[in-house]
DNA sequence: CACAATTTTGCATGCCGTGCATTTTTGCAT
DNA sequence: ATGCAAAAATGCACGGCATGCAAAATTGTG
């Protein structure tokens, strides 16, 4: 289930990259098809021809027909996981999230036509960007484990006595670290949602910038 | 749409009552029967069987069977937009959220026995959490209106002139008002979620007032 | 090339969700 | 109270979604 093998560019086998040609074909026909015709005028079926495999095939790949238009980038939250991991020791939590986070959302743009036809298939849709969010909030559990290890790890520099427990208490996670992880995926759905609605009048990174000051500061009262 | 008479506790009419009646059996029944068999485990019929009332009229009220598990109280967004509008003036938009959240909270504790069962099948089930999540969005544009309204109104005291548009530009919310409401609905998912986890170490309430702490700080790095 | 493992595919099945016409209930005016 | 119009509930039919199962096709290996 893990897929162990470093999946990145290129995993050994032939039938893994076939596997992953297969679904990424499947994901890119939904959202292109989603993007032309609206998304609830998509049928499976019609995914699974312009995808050209069978139907059946389909429902191999994906739990649900809905699921083709939400997966974007399976191991994006892996990426930001390390790079927050990465960050210099005296950052404080909130602002290496914060650069983790926007050498993800930087990389994202690259990508920026498949990008863009899915941000619109998302906002014509309600009901898939819930789902959307759904799959942000998966990650939500494994970044409040790292933030929690990267506090544990900067508290070690000060009582270099590790404690006994490593990772036991991992079935009760602490209540900082899961704030900080869902307020931050909320802090990145706002800036996109706001950035959306206007895409002259500011860039994404200042948006991006705005959100974090916003909520460094306490979210106070805005001066005018 | 938006059912404009007073939907509080007796809305005037007989046919709404008997329309409420209805919808909460609905809503009690899929409940109280995804508590016992699983909340994949129960279809429709069931439900409707439970409520007294035929399959087609189960649609008639909700447009998926999830959306029985995951709607509990219509209206309690209202009622916290209302209270955070009535605030004392002088306070804060994050306090003055934190208690018109605080005060619906306290109220929703009244129902208990449901609400555990509500939080049992939503945990049982991820799939109907973000279906829980998704409601919780519908309702943070209208509190991000609410926000902004609140905003408004605390400028009016110090430059008296009103500006001629009064609600002209509720097409383009503001950034600020999004984030506090995107925010705080996360603040009361991470709430209730650390606190179903430990019900018996800390109260609700405590867990509530240290996670607003912790935002009106700026969430920084925890102390040890 | 032969063989085992994995993947794909077709078929059957059941539930979900919607449109439409019909029947029953409700509110209101007489 | 009684008839009437609006609204709700119901039954029926239909298509798409999703899964299990067994057969066929494809890939990796000796």
């Amino acid at each position: 289930m893990h897929t162990m093998t470093g999946n990145d560019a290129a995993g050994g086998g032939l039938r893994e990259r076939k596997k992953r040609a297969t679904r990424a074909a499947l994901a890119e026909a939904a959202v292109r098809l989603a993007a032309e015709h609206g998304a609830d005028q998509v049928t499976v079926e019609a995914i699974s021809a312009a995808a050209g495999v069978s139907v059946r095939t389909f429902f191999n790949y994906f739990d649900s027909r809905d699921d083709a238009f939400v997966v974007v980038d399976a191991d994006a939250s892996g990426r930001v996981r390390r790079a927050f991991l990465a960050a210099p020791p005296g950052l404080p939590p909130l602002e290496a999230l914060r650069e983790a986070l926007a050498a993800e959302l930087r990389e994202a743009e690259r990508q920026h036509e498949l990008w863009s036809l899915h941000a619109r298939v998302l906002r014509s849709a309600p009901h898939l960007l819930v789902r959307n969010l759904g799959a942000q909030m998966a990650d939500e559990s494994g970044l409040a484990e790292a933030i929690a290890r990267r506090i544990r790890a900067g508290d070690d520099q000060d009582a270099a006595g590790a404690p006994p427990e490593d990772d036991a208490d991992r079935a009760a996670p602490e209540l900082y670290p899961r704030l900080l992880a869902a307020v931050a995926g909320t802090a990145v759905r706002v800036s996109v949602q706001h950035w959306c609605e206007r895409p002259d009048e500011v860039s994404f990174a200042g948006v991006f910038r705005e959100v974090f000051d916003l909520l460094a500061a306490g979210l106070p009262a805005p001066a005018r």
